[in-house]
DNA sequence: GACTCACTCAGGAATGATTATTATATAGAA
DNA sequence: TTCTATATAATAATCATTCCTGAGTGAGTC
């Protein structure tokens, strides 16, 4: 009984080889599209289907466990919710940076013009620090 | 030369037919979906196609005169760019309602951690006030 | 052990928004 | 008016995501 496992009891969710697989894909690091949960979960449980993928990233987003990013408009991506963050997207190279920015944090659990809000997404687009520097 | 035409004009864009019947499209209405702007905009000009819909609203996003809204993760929405103020998706109704959120505006043009920030997008996800007041 | 029942999964087909292609038409400048 | 780059219509292609179906699995019951 490891420790993902724990996690996954804990919401009632059934735990599978596929599952953990999954879970286990998001290690370190963040921002995986579909695609690439698929290749990292196949090399644990090499029959798993590109739908199984999609209908746990599903299940893990209704039990808050991952949340689902749509920054750059093509595909979406997925990160293990730990830590509330932003995302930057670079115009430049593409690259998605987790931003902190307190300011945004407080708008969770609190109301806005009568409605109550439950999450909130801060979307960034510029030029990263890096393609500045590169640009000098 | 209405005052369409003239707004064109000033960012260097061909006057034509079908750009004129994109932009009127948005007339009063906000957060139109690629195929809600087509049939708009058929009704001045029957013949245009949805890619070149497509086409210029990718033209109308480039030179800042429209973005693109992605809060409801299957297709995306636009809008006329007028006035800084944010998204909020009622997760019961899946109504799509503007906020102002002043403390969002100052993020906009300024640096995080070294990145230059040129545009900025908030989503809000929750309960709106009708949707509370039905649940009473 | 056999029998439910509900859930999960693999494989493949279907969907649907968006993009690419290409030949024709046209806006705007000379 | 003529010319040229650009815009457009029609259509095909792409590709992420969802749907479907039939087979597996596990827990609980008898």
């Amino acid at each position: 009984m490891n420790e993902t496992s724990q996690i996954l009891r804990e919401k009632n969710i059934k735990v599978t080889p596929q599952r953990l697989s999954v879970y286990m894909a998001f290690n370190g690091k963040g921002h995986l599209s579909a695609d690439e949960v698929y290749q990292k979960a196949r090399k644990k449980v090499p029959a798993i289907s590109l739908g199984t993928v999609y209908s746990i990233l599903e299940n893990f987003k209704i039990n808050d466990i991952i949340s689902e990013i749509k920054i750059d408009f093509d595909k979406s991506l997925y990160e293990l919710k730990e830590g509330i963050h932003h995302h930057f997207l670079c115009r430049k190279c593409k690259k998605i940076l987790d931003v902190e920015m307190p300011v945004c944090n407080v708008l969770k659990n609190c109301a806005v013009e009568g409605h109550s809000i439950e999450d909130f997404q801060g979307y960034f687009y510029g030029i990263c620090r890096d393609c500045q520097k590169d640009a000098k």
